[in-house]
RNA sequence: GGCCCCAUCGUCUAGAGGCCUAGGACACGGCCCUCUCAAGGCUGAAACACGGGUCCGAAUCCCGUUGGGGCCA
């Protein structure tokens, strides 16, 4: 009889997909992976003045960034809303034929002053039901419910929630204009794929015991509900824009690791134990609806480049060289081949929270320092700079193999025979070679660039140094 | 305004009556390591919103207050 677990993520193409969305289309793929069951994503677009072609791209994308698939949805058709009228419409002729939903012709300015009267009495406003046994066979249509009594959602979250049914009034399903309204298509939706489990946002809770009476009225089974915290900005405010980043996408460009992005979603709001850092396979195993928090949780910027840095680390060269030269080719700078550039980015790993800052903090292996830290210049590159400039490349030309190993022991002898130490020489031709006052550990960053890039990027300091 | 949801360190959270002198993580401070910067190790500071109950015993249960969020329009 039941076909298992079934679940949905249902966006608007009003936009991009926003990180709350991201962490709801993640709950409902982890809970459809735990369970065995089917992911299905559906196009709500009924609003067509807002909703575009290119933002269903956008959230497509986003989706497949973070690897959550779905087992049903675009591009195959029927799964977007505007193409599904004529199950909105079926669903309507039901409910009118079996006498639980009715048309109701009340003129726009009679309900406001309805509305605005019962505000006046500091009342919810509730349709009067005026036109419930009229018999009209035109207008808005409304839903039939009972007036005395309580609906309870029963939330895997939340607990059972009870709302009376005084604070609920017959809804309108269908527009006059004939447009079917979001909480009808909705539930036709859900009904019509058979979805098993609801998850969803809980701004949607309030809506429930509509749509719970929907479901009755048409007798079809009430699937389970899961209404999940939102994520807010630090004002506790909901997450907006002027908070900062909210798409997915940003975080995608400011070069955060797609698998951290996940990571640091679902830890908002759901936890195992103490467990911070999960696989994905991990995640599946331990994911459950019931160790989802019900309260809402503060989106952290810093946590999250925490969690991309640990992703970075665990990355090995290749695949960093896969993940950044996209941002090496925005930037306009040239990559070596897959082995250099792997084993250069391994040297990176440790410094860099996003694949943006990888390619900023790496910026000299790819191209020669423009020039240099200011303060670092006036102390290091002076007469005795120069000096000092020229007796490391005279002994750089000579020394074999070009090695971390071999440059360190030449670097330790000479520090040795001149008194100075360690940190003398290695700040001076650190400076010199990357133009900086910090990098990666010197030898490596010497060996990597090679006996000829070094020796150039050398004497160009000393000439430097000397002017 | 009515209804609904929520409430543990700054943040994410563990905690499902005694295991809590409240644990972990991020961020922050100190120390160590060290060619720089990181990374790493050790370490410190930091919370049960408030008020009533219930109970031998409450962060945990109940009620209220306050605060935040949402839905409705």
């Amino acid at each position: 009889m039941s076909d298992g677990v079934r679940v949905r993520f249902a966006p608007s193409p009003t936009g991009h997909l926003h990180v709350g969305g991201a962490r709801t289309a993640l709950f409902n793929w982890l809970f459809a992976r735990h369970h065995g069951g089917r992911f299905i994503l559906r196009i709500e677009d009924t609003d067509r003045s807002r909703s575009t072609d290119a933002n269903i791209d956008l959230i497509v994308d986003a989706l497949r960034w973070l690897e959550l698939d779905w087992d049903e949805g675009p591009p195959a058709t029927g799964y977007r809303q505007t193409e599904r009228f004529e199950l909105y419409r079926a669903h309507a002729e039901r409910l009118v034929a079996a006498g639980r939903a009715y048309y109701c012709d009340c003129p726009p300015a009679q309900l406001d002053a309805e509305r605005k009267a019962a505000e006046a009495r500091k009342e919810t406003f509730r349709y009067s039901g005026r036109c419930r046994e009229r018999g009209l066979a035109a207008g808005a249509l409304r839903l039939r419910i009972p007036a005395a009594g309580a609906t309870v959602v029963q939330d895997l979250v939340n607990g059972p929630v009870e709302f009376d049914h005084r604070q609920l009034d017959d809804w309108i399903l269908v527009r006059t204009d004939g447009t079917p309204t979001y909480n009808f298509c909705v539930v036709a939706d859900d009904v019509d794929m058979r979805i098993s489990h609801v998850i969803r946002g809980n701004d949607h809770l309030s809506n429930t015991p509509k749509q719970v009476l929907c479901y009755e009225a048409l007798g079809y089974p009430v699937p389970a509900f899961a209404h999940v915290s939102m994520i807010l900005g630090p004002d506790r405010g909901r997450l907006s824009k002027r908070h900062g980043a909210t798409s997915v996408q940003a975080y995608r460009e400011q070069g955060i690791l797609p698998s951290a992005m996940v990571n640091y979603l679902v830890r908002l709001g759901w936890s195992h134990g103490d467990q911070e850092i999960f696989t994905r396979a991990e995640l599946i195993e331990c994911f459950d609806i019931k160790d989802v928090s019900a309260s809402g949780a503060v989106f952290d910027q810093t946590k999250l480049e925490w969690l991309s840095q640990e992703y970075i680390k665990r990355s090995d060269g290749a695949r960093l060289a896969a993940l950044v030269r996209p941002f090496l080719a925005e930037a306009g700078l040239t990559a070596p081949d897959d082995a250099r550039l792997a084993a250069m980015l391994e040297t990176l790993r440790e410094r860099a929270k996003t694949l943006r800052e990888m390619v900023e903090v790496g910026r000299f292996y790819f191209e020669r320092p423009a020039g240099y830290d200011e303060a670092a210049r006036a102390k290091l590159l002076t007469p005795a700079g120069a000096e000092r400039l020229g007796m490391l490349v005279k002994r750089l030309q000579e020394v074999e193999p070009f090695t971390a190993a071999a440059l360190e022991a030449l670097y330790r002898e000479m520090v040795a025979a001149m008194g100075l130490k360690l940190v003398d020489l290695a700040q001076l031709t650190r400076l010199a070679v990357t133009g900086r006052t910090a990098s990666p550990p010197l030898f490596d960053v010497l060996a990597l660039l090679g006996r000829d890039e070094v020796l150039a990027r050398m004497r160009a300091a000393r000439v430097a140094a000397a002017a």
